[in-house]
DNA sequence: TCATTGGATGAAGGATTCTTCAGGTTTGGA
DNA sequence: TCCAAACCTGAAGAATCCTTCATCCAATGA
């Protein structure tokens, strides 16, 4: 991967015509499944356009370098989480603290396990194609989204720092990566979307009533 | 990377002179200099022959590939953490469960900051050399000892649950590799110290007296 | 001293990969 | 029907890389 790091991650041209959507989304998911099967090491724009079943050309045409295209989907996946939780997030709103958490740790479990393919492939590049910043942008998102809801709980005592909240979000990710790369189980989903809910339940009491 | 994964991991030769144990740790710490000044996209057995100051051919004596030679950075360096901690869990028998994982959570935040450099370097390419793989060996030793350390503790009431100290380790090491690859200022260390000793203490009160 | 083993060198073989661009094909509106 | 814009193609240029191996230098102990 000679490429310098970090430059032109923008998509290079818009589809405007219905079958250069249909391109754009073959290459997307070829982008997966190349990095499904091939690994992190072998994945090419060559091996991407002949599994998306069009040109090196025609990728390039959309996806101004490999990066990009890893990147893509990347943002794509962490978007979709975001939202996820997010929307957990609103809809927990005024219910008590350990309910609160649980439907927000449900959603992200939940939310990452969807597509559980897509995430374990990720983790293997992302840190390659500028990923930690982009992680540092979701959790912002999500921290101010749990700070609001959290400010709604009737049985909260004090108002709750952000940095634990940054913290819990940190290790929450750190837990399930952790699944995701061992290669989970359904029971071990299972047991793991419990502890977590315990988890986050009983740091976020302590935080909200100590200090 | 054109490299198939996972052949060929051991050291090729070991040193018996003592320039070549020289030359070894020169290569080692090279390794890790590369890695910070080029990334790991721009990481070749070339740049990291110069920088040590030796030919490639010296550099592949000892390390058949590129990944043996990130691999046995990455592998000391995680030893070096888990000792740590186990030293500390060793060291913190019989104390209240509280005091117990201050100090197990202490010691594993100072090992890992001791070297922030490296460790942050290496997240950037663990997933690419088997890393995961290392990773699940090293939690098993930290999972075994943590397990032994809470088992003397005389205020818990339940004996803890494997998966629930997983849970908790993985929670742990995912919070601070976030803090390492967002770029650790020495306050923000400090916090994530303090809140992690509370995110493990309130977590492992109610995994041990809990169900 | 000198033969033997350890250690080091670096040009070159063998492979890949990324990305471009000149030119051909399809679409959709006028 | 016709044409401009949108799309697509894929051979080839331009770089890099990884790893080997024939060869030379250094150390060691008999």
């Amino acid at each position: 991967m000679p490429a310098s790091a970090l430059i032109a991650f923008e998509a290079r041209k818009t589809p405007i015509q219905a079958r250069s959507a249909v391109t754009v989304e073959a290459i997307s998911e070829a982008t997966i499944q190349v990095l499904l099967t091939h690994g992190a090491e072998r994945f090419t724009t060559t091996r991407v356009a002949a599994r998306a079943g069009v040109s090196v050309g025609t990728l390039h045409q959309y996806y101004p370098n490999k990066q990009a295209l890893l990147f893509a989907v990347l943002e794509n996946h962490m978007n979709h989480v975001a939202e996820t939780v997010e929307a957990a997030c609103e809809n927990a709103r005024i219910k008590p603290l350990a309910e609160m958490i649980r439907e927000m740790v449900e959603a992200f479990v939940d939310a990452k396990m969807e597509r559980a393919d897509i995430s374990g492939a990720l983790y293997r590049v992302s840190a390659n194609i500028g990923g930690p910043a982009l992680i540092k942008r979701i959790s912002e998102r999500l921290r101010k989204a749990v700070e609001a809801m959290l400010q709604t709980a009737p049985d909260a005592k004090l108002p709750p720092d952000k940095f634990a909240i940054d913290t819990m979000l940190a290790a929450m990710a750190g837990a399930m990566r952790s699944l995701l790369e061992a290669g989970p189980s359904p029971g071990a989903v299972r047991k793991l979307r419990e502890q977590l809910v315990l988890l986050c339940q009983s740091y976020m009491m302590a935080a909200t009533s100590v200090r």
